[in-house]
This record gives structure tokens, sequence and C-alpha cells, in this order.
RNA sequence: GCCCAGAUAGCUCAGUCGGUAGAGCAGGGGACUGAAAAUCCCCGUGUCGUUGGUUCGAUUCCGACUCUGGGCA
């Protein structure tokens, strides 16, 4: 029997349903509000599913729950980490299953929420990522290198080691080559086996994924309704408060889009209003990324707008 | 009222020494295995303000008109 199977049968034996719902869906969607719902259905709990939502202080503009909603239910996988301190995928999916696994213990069935595509995907998909961290200093070497001579040698390099890599990473793609040739030189292995390797446990835990969607133009419009609203419930002074911590410039915080639309203003360089115009216009970009990973996962529930109101959760775990 | 500068893609603008045009942004699509709210890839037909003239041919040159800036009265 395999952990998938194992892990069923305990999901239904101590939460009674047969796997774990998670809302997924663009920033503005309303899936706060849904994964309330469903979990107030279910009697479950909430994990988050979001790279920002992670970090403390950051709230507003990470439409985190608010406390009268994390008084509905139990909100868990937010401020788990300073702003500073580095997390990433890996990260993540230590931490969800040792919640996945408190909850259940508890007879509490964790209710999934969250927008971002990398977690949710590692979620279904059951990546396992390798224990051993990518050697920083060797990255650092090929970013230093690049800084010098540009990214020819890097590439061919990553082409000579990993040539079925070259095939799905454009040069242009800095960061990626960089990190993906450092991996590589770090493991001894190509990506291939990488990735081969990292599928052999399949996923621990059947995920049922749904997804909330909108006509494009009102998706948009709840975004820049939406900024409005971070704008009077203060968000102004959260991103003075991270802006003033002069974090190093790497810290992945500081790409939290919400805040760094309000540095050049805080810098006298563009005035308010222009910074507010960045944040929906920024808001409105990332909602289109995110909606072309849903629309590309496998089995994934999609539910219309119309349809909100009357969704239940119970026909589909 | 006069003078000057503009008028070209949704926006900001480039360009065509006369042969019907292209960048950035926006918008659309896509990728994604330790930064992922990141990073990257692909997609450009628009009465070239209106109207006369010159010309084989005008968005391009010339005139008038309209509108928008700026200046002078």
């Amino acid at each position: 029997m395999t952990d998938l199977e194992q892990n069923r049968e305990r999901l239904i034996e101590k939460a009674g349903f047969s796997s774990i719902p998670v809302i997924c869906g663009p920033t503005a969607s309303g899936k706060t509000g849904l994964s309330i719902r469903v979990a107030k259905e279910t009697s479950g709990q909430i994990c988050c599913c979001d790279s920002m939502q992670i970090y403390t202080h950051l709230s507003i503009g990470t439409a985190k729950p608010t406390e009268e909603e994390q008084a509905e239910v139990p909100h868990h996988l937010i401020d788990l980490v300073e702003p500073d301190v580095p997390f990433h995928v890996a990260s993540y999916l230590d931490a969800a299953y040792a919640k996945i696994e408190e909850l259940l213990s508890q007879g509490v069935l964790p209710v999934f929420c969250g927008g971002t595509g990398q977690y949710v995907s590692a979620l279904q998909k059951g990546i396992s990522f390798v224990a051993a961290p990518v050697d920083h200093d060797l990255e650092e070497k090929y970013w230093e290198e690049f800084r010098r001579n540009g990214i020819t040698q890097i590439y061919e390099k990553l082409k000579a080691i990993d040539p079925a890599a070259i095939e799905k990473i454009h040069p242009n793609n800095t960061k990626r080559v960089i990190h993906t040739l450092a991996l590589c030189e770090s493991l001894g292995k190509t990506t291939e086996e990488i990735h081969r390797s990292s599928l052999e446990t399949g996923p621990r835990f059947p995920f049922t994924l749904f997804c909330i969607s909108w006509p494009r133009e009102e998706l948009y419009q709840r975004v820049n309704l939406r900024v409005d609203q971070m704008m009077e419930d203060g968000l102004l002074d959260e991103a003075k408060w991270l802006y003033d911590q002069h974090y190093e410039t790497s810290v992945t915080a500081l790409q939290a889009i919400g805040y760094k639309e309000f540095f050049p203003y805080f810098e006298g360089k563009c005035e308010l209003s222009e910074s507010v115009e960045f944040l929906k216009q920024h808001t409105r970009n990332y909602a289109k990324r995110q909606l072309t990973w849903f629309r590309h996962m496998d089995d994934i529930h999609w539910i219309p707008f119309d349809m909100l109101k009357d969704f239940t959760v119970k026909s589909f775990i």
C-alpha cells in the first residue's frame, strides 16, 4: 500500500473525508471567504498556501485573513517567519506536511487555501526536495561571473553537463540558468535525474483542487477595488514599516506586491497616486499569471463566480 | 487674434530622404522542482487628425481647416 492510499484511509478514519480540499484562484477572487465556508462545512481548519502570507508583519498587503476571519476558523501556515528569513517551496512543504499530521491527529480536516501555484503544484504532485540545500557560495560565484562576463559561458557550461535542461530554459532567464547549474553541480545530477527521484514517493496526501473563476474584466475591477480598500486599511504604514527595516535587497519579502510599489514614493521619486496605480497594475498582471498556473493543473474543479454562493464541497471530497 | 510645436496602436512616443509603419508600457497566450507576489518566452493592420493640391503613388511634401500644448498680444 502506498503512502497515498494509507493516508487516504487515515483521512477518512480521522476526519471523515477522502481527500483534502485546496481552494485556489487568482488574487481577489474570494478564496478566503470560500475557504471559511468550506472549513465550517467540514468542521475543518484552514492551511494557507501562499508564499507571502507566511511572513509576519505583512498582513494588509498580502490580504492575510483578518483577525475576525481567523476567529471564525483557525488558520495555519501564516506568520511562520520574519520577513528577512529565507523561505521557499521546500520549507513550505515541510511545514505543510507537519501541519496536516497535527490536524489529522486531532481529527480535523485541513482545508488548504492559497494562490501560490508553485506551492499548490508541489503538494499535488508530491515533489520531494532533497535535504541538502544548493551550495549558496556556488550560486553566488556564478552570479559574480554573470555580472563580469554575461550569461553565455554559464549557459554553455549548463549545456555541457545537462543538455536536456537547456531545452526548457531560455538563456535570458538568468535566474533559472544559474540556479539550475548550481543545483546540478551541487547534487552531481542532471535535472532529469533530480526530477525523477523527486517524484519517486508520489503524492503524500490526496488533494482535490478547486479554482474560482471570474470574467477577466470583473476580476480586474475587484483587484482595483481591493487595492483601494487596502489603502483605507492602512497599507501605506505597513509598507513604510517594511521599507524602514532596510533589509538587504535579496530579501524575498521585498518582492511582495503591495510593498515594493511604494518604495519609490518613500524615496520621493513618484507621487503616491502613481504608486497606487502601479500596485493595481502589478496585481492584475499577477492575477493573470496565477490563472496560467491553475488553468494547466491536472484535475482542478472550476467554480464559476455565479455558482460560488451555492457551492458545497461534500460531493467532491 | 497672431506666432510656434504637436496630432501615428488602448497609452507614451519613434519613423517613413514619397512606395500604407515599430518600440516601450498596457492587453492576450505560455513556461515554471529551494527567490515563485519572483523570473522568463511568444503575440503589433493601425481610416498615420480632416480635407484639398502636387505626384504613377501621400501617413510622409505644400495649403486650408479642426483639436491639443506653449508663447505673444
